[in-house]
DNA sequence: CTTACATATGAATATATATTCATATGTTGA
DNA sequence: TCAACATATGAATATATATTCATATGTAAG
């Protein structure tokens, strides 16, 4: 599904750059991009992402705030544990189109 | 156009993981950002996105080395000039992606 | 060859931030 | 209430990096 233009985003908004921009530096850290790239699959406990990337739950929690607050990710609470996911489809769409641009084969002159 | 799905970049390797951190951490500067979204546009040479920013040259040719470097644009010289320009359409999906989600309309719970 | 212009580069620095560690908060069951 | 577990938080720190300034490289015209 491809994105339809939004009337209400407007691109040459300088607040709607910073918050691209802001989008786009929480998915470049690499850590952070596993932790996503994890919850996008399925709901997933904190302890659970700490151990699947070998990572201090402490240090998940840290980067599943920023994640929370940014609207990536949603966390629900299902007894001790807290399952975080994808709050919607975009950030895959996002990866996508991302993993498309590091698909696409180099041209002749190289730089 | 939606990307196709591409069997020679494995989203679960370490590499892929990094290549695509490197790419959203480029974007993930308001500075960097906005210089992407001017050359998506048309091609344009240094001296003007630097005024058309106000940034100094030496700055944004900062940014324009990275930008090169990870293939995002693409130089082309024009006599004393250096035109900048998108290296394919990718990026701007990337970027059409993010707008959508962020005009995504908040649900009732909040955090 | 010089001069003027356009872009690039390197060093220095101030700021941002990822990670760690210690501790706190919240939840379930005994 | 207490103990055990799960997650969150705050401070401290090491590292990364955006920006500036000075200088270098490259190009076209006189």
């Amino acid at each position: 599904m491809k994105a339809q233009p939004n009337q209400l985003v407007r691109l040459d908004s300088e607040d709607t750059v910073v918050q691209l921009a802001d989008l786009f530096r929480l998915m470049g850290d690499p850590t952070r991009l596993r932790i996503i790239l994890i919850c996008l699959t399925e709901p997933i406990s904190v302890g659970d992402i700490a151990e699947r990337l070998t990572l201090s739950p402490s240090l998940v929690s840290h980067h599943l705030r920023l994640l929370k607050a940014a609207r990536v990710l949603r966390g629900e609470r299902r007894g001790k544990q807290i399952f975080y996911s994808a709050l919607d489809d975009h950030i895959r769409c996002v990866i996508d189109d991302m993993v498309a641009h590091v698909g696409e084969p180099l041209d002749i002159e190289g730089d």
